[in-house]
Formats: structure tokens, C-alpha cells, sequence
DNA sequence: TTTTGTTTGTAACATTTGTTACATTTATGG
DNA sequence: CCATAAATGTAACAAATGTTACAAACAAAA
């Protein structure tokens, strides 16, 4: 048994004995795979949960035209496309390959269900799981529900103080290039709206320290959001 | 007890006596409320389950300045932040109040664990309605996520062929202002958009209806994404 | 230190979108 | 049928962002 399942989520508050019990009380099996091998293509129907026990999986989006997008990567042990094993569309949103040689724990939906009977704690750990992603998303479309570009990072600077709570001190550990693709946007344009709050002597530069000094108007900056 | 109750997704499969005995079971309550009435607050933490059955309940999003930014509405029978009750940051994510009178059936996180044990085809019915939620999210995330305003539209042009699956007559429902207000733009700037494609001969338009001529064309528009 | 590559600042210009305004068309009610 | 309101087309201009290019600052390695 890989050692790499007692650490996954999922079993969170079980002892090794309960999972494995619980492991063996359903079907369920290991999967291989070599480094680039296809593990599920977009729109395939999800009937498996399935968890990264070693190496590593991307998720990538293909475009109309057959043009790759959006990249996405699960470590172990993480579990892959939790979101999308219920529902009433359960497809894989993305196709998902392996990045390197590949081990997974793959449990079929049913098992899923057994196991969620079987132990709360897993059900619990389960349905956090699922609404943890929710969760995520639903704050990456706030985000994105800024409009411009100066609410988006008025958006960032005032959640990075709340996170990093140094009083209005804040300090970037992303290089610019990384923020504007994370914002959606150019990287001279991040310069530019970064620029300009300064001038307005919204905040205060120092290579990656920010200080943030008109709180006011930072917020109202932040205010416009559509 | 309440009609709606039995029309609830989260009861989708149980007959009207299974529901009965099941809600029986567990500790749950009904609500009034008037309109206008808080039903809770932004951040607060959700520990129940809330299933509107009579009335309506809208959810605003609350700035950092403090003004009203997006709105939500919610009608009977649909449960309410299905994707909030479990997760880590299980709060809500906006202000939820009552539009006209409302009836809201109340069920504590800690009975709706027990349901889930007494019933497993409630277990799925919620499992369902979370994954609905994130899947929704999802997709609105992956719709923003087109830069150009000539890439959303492409996109929902080809989405809306298959769901209507008229070989590429489409018919908007929706009016020109509620589609820019979907797409997050200005009405003037979509009109703009939709001349473009009819100039480049990739669709036709009679009023509501549209028909996609050039289809390479549109998906190569909706290539662009960022 | 020098060298090299990465990150950042900034400018000029192109493109896209927002804003405003108004004419035209299309629904809707009387 | 007319009258009114709503929805749409379109133009002119403003504002925001993308693109490209290059220089300066900084960091890491030789």
C-alpha cells in the first residue's frame, strides 16, 4: 500500500488501520502511467475518483480550433477532479495527462459511495473536498468580476494585507510577469496601473515592498467593479 | 408541512412519505421572513442548510467601500450556498436577504450529516447540488476567461448551436442588453462586435435570430484566450 | 569583478472597449 | 389604428489596455 494515501485529504482524521480497513472493504485499484500518457480526455464522462499518489498530472484545455490553453497541475496526494465525479454534467472540463511517470488510486464511483457510508469522516472529508474547489473558483470569478485593472490590483493589495497582516505593508513574493498573467493582463499595463497608484500617492514602492498609504482610496479604487 | 418541500432537488427520488419520515428524524425549522429582511451576512459562517420555499431571496455582493455590486436571486424550491455549508472557509461569500416574504426551511449542518446516513439517495441528490454549483462556477470561469470581446461571443455562439442544435440557426432569448451584461461589456460595444462578424461574412443576422456561416472562422476567433 | 540573463520601467503607437448621443426599428397597450 | 415605450444600429470621441521595443536595474554565476 502506498504510503502516500495516509496523507491524502480525503482520509484526513482516520488512523492507518481505518484506511485501510476502509480500502479494502471496496473495489478499487492502482493505475500507472509513463510520462505524457493520457489519463482522461476532455468530455469523457468522470465515473472514478481518482487520487495522485506519485508523480505528477496536468490538466490542459483545448480550444475550438484544437489549440491548447490553460494549464493546470495536481501533486500528491491530491485528488483529481473531485468537482466533477457528481453532477449533472460529470465530465472532465479538461484533458488530463500525466507529466511524469504516474501513480494513481482509483476508486469507482460507487466505492466512493460505499465509503462515504462506511465512514463519516470520509464523507465530511469528501463534501469539504468538493466545496473547498467551489469555493476556490467562486473567488477567482470575484476576482475576475473586477473590471479594470487598477480595481484588480486595488482587489490584490488590500487581500494581501488582510493575509500577510504587516499593517499596510505588503510584500510581493510573485514577479510582475506572474501577477499580470494572474491578473489576465499585459505586463506593461501591471507596471502602468502600479505606476499610477503611486502617483496618486496611493501607495509606496520599494522593489517588491508595497506600502500601502491611502487606504480610502485605495478601497474606492477597488469599488468599481461592474 | 410545505408543498415545495416535496419539489426540492435535494429530495429528487424519495417519495412524499420517505421525506416526511426523513425530515422527522433530524432537527430542522422553518423561518419567516419579511421583506427586506437580513437572512445573513457576508462572512458569516453558514452552519445550515437553507432551502427557499416560499418567496424569493436575492444575495449582494458588498464592496470594500461598502456599496452593492452583483445580485443573485434564488426562488423556491432551491436550497441556498449548497457549496458553502462544508469547505474550509465556510462562510457566506455575499449578503443574502428576503426580496418579498419569505419561507426558508432550516436545516443544521450536523442534522443534514444525519440525513445523509439515513439516506443515500439524499447523499447524492446534495453531492449533486454542490457539484452543480462548482461545474456552474466553472464554466462562467472558463466563459470570462475569453479576452476579446469577439471570443466570447464566438464561444457563445458555438455553445448556444449545440444547445439548440439547429445547425446553426440560433435564436437569442435574450435581449442584446442582458447578453452584454453577460458578457460583462457595454451594449454598444456588442452591437459593434456582432456587425464585425456579420461584415467578415462569418454569420448572418434577421433580428434575433443568427445563422453562422463561416464555422473555421468562428472557432479560429474563439481561439484567442489568454 | 565581469558577465550574463532575468526582471522591471517606460515610451510610442495600435487596438479594443466604454460613453454618450441620437436615429431607427420593433414591441406593446390603448 | 395610433401612441408610447423598449430595443437596436450606429457614429464620434474618450479611456483603457495590448504590443513592441529598448534601456535600466538587479541577481546569479563564472
Amino acid at each position: 500500500m502506498n504510503e502516500e494515501i495516509f496523507n491524502t485529504p480525503l482520509f484526513n482524521g482516520l488512523t492507518r488501520e481505518e484506511i485501510k480497513t476502509l480500502l479494502e472493504s471496496v473495489v478499487c485499484q492502482y493505475r500507472r502511467y509513463s510520462e505524457g500518457q493520457l489519463i482522461a480526455s476532455a468530455g469523457e464522462v468522470c465515473n472514478a475518483l481518482q487520487i495522485v499518489l506519485k508523480g505528477r498530472v496536468k490538466g490542459e484545455m483545448i480550444d475550438f480550433s484544437g489549440k491548447v490553453l490553460k494549464i493546470e497541475e495536481i501533486y500528491p496526494p491530491k485528488p483529481l477532479a473531485v468537482a466533477f465525479l457528481f453532477g449533472q454534467n460529470n465530465r472532465y472540463p479538461v484533458t488530463v495527462s500525466a507529466v511524469v511517470p504516474t501513480l494513481l488510486l482509483v476508486i469507482p464511483k460507487k466505492s466512493v459511495v460505499s465509503l462515504m457510508h462506511n465512514s463519516e469522516i470520509f464523507l465530511i472529508n469528501f463534501l469539504n473536498a468538493i466545496s473547498n474547489r467551489a469555493q476556490f473558483i467562486s473567488g477567482k470569478l470575484r476576482f475576475l468580476s473586477f473590471k479594470t485593472l487598477q480595481g484588480k490590483l486595488a482587489h490584490f493589495l488590500i487581500e494581501q494585507d488582510n493575509i500577510q497582516n504587516k499593517n499596510g505593508r505588503i510584500f510581493l513574493s510573485k514577479t510582475h510577469e506572474e501577477l499580470a498573467e494572474l491578473f489576465g493582463v499585459a505586463r506593461p499595463s501591471l507596471s502602468r496601473a502600479i505606476r499610477k497608484l503611486h502617483h496618486q500617492g496611493i501607495i509606496r514602492c520599494f522593489g517588491k515592498n508595497i506600502e500601502i498609504i491611502n487606504w480610502d482610496e485605495l478601497k474606492n479604487i477597488g469599488n468599481k467593479t461592474g
